[in-house]
DNA sequence: TTGACGCATGCCCATATCGGTATATATTAC
DNA sequence: GTAATATATACCGATATGGGCATGCGTCAA
């Protein structure tokens, strides 16, 4: 992440074949989450953080829903209590 | 999301099967992402919206970058037109 | 210009994943 | 008790995915 890096050297760190991390990088390419730079015969690949955002921001939509599932579950707590209690009335 | 559903529900709503249905509520049961509550024959699932708590962080940990992309894609910028004057010079 | 190097792609195999059918289990209704 | 309903699981086939090797193409160095 922290800088960009030939394919080779990708391959490397992950412990597979050029070919592979190549395969790799190209999907990551086309999904937008690296961008590349030719220098040479080397293509040097770094992250492109951009990417992210829209997935970041995604997955916090369903932030707004974590207070709703607890009020759900006091709910249905509250309401098996009146029911016990109306039990015991009984 | 909004509200608990029993599986037959879900998988009427996703337009798969009912074993289908089941198996990925498995799954996501399993990973923490949705919660059950057994309702006589029916088991009535909900999101878990707690779950995607640590995805989230995970994801905007890499916001950090973001800037120093840019950066970097400024310092190279930078270098193009450094070793052009140069080359002009010469 | 020729050989070495870096990368991408084509091809192939092993395995994972997805979705379906059949069926066992548990619960409700009669 | 028996039938109907809701779910989970086992099993199976089609397809996707991951990773390897062989190879072609561009680039650099001698």
């Amino acid at each position: 992440m922290e800088r960009e890096r030939p394919v080779s050297d990708v391959a490397r760190t992950l412990g597979m074949t050029q070919p592979g991390a190549s395969k790799h990088l190209r999907i990551l390419r086309e999904v937008g989450l690296v961008r590349v730079r030719e220098a040479g015969r080397e293509r040097l690949y770094a992250l492109d953080a951009r990417g992210l955002r829209p997935i970041h921001e995604w997955v916090g939509g369903f932030e707004q829903y974590r207070n709703e599932t607890f009020e759900r579950l006091n709910t249905y707590v509250r309401e098996l209590q009146v029911a016990r209690e109306e039990a015991d009335d009984a």
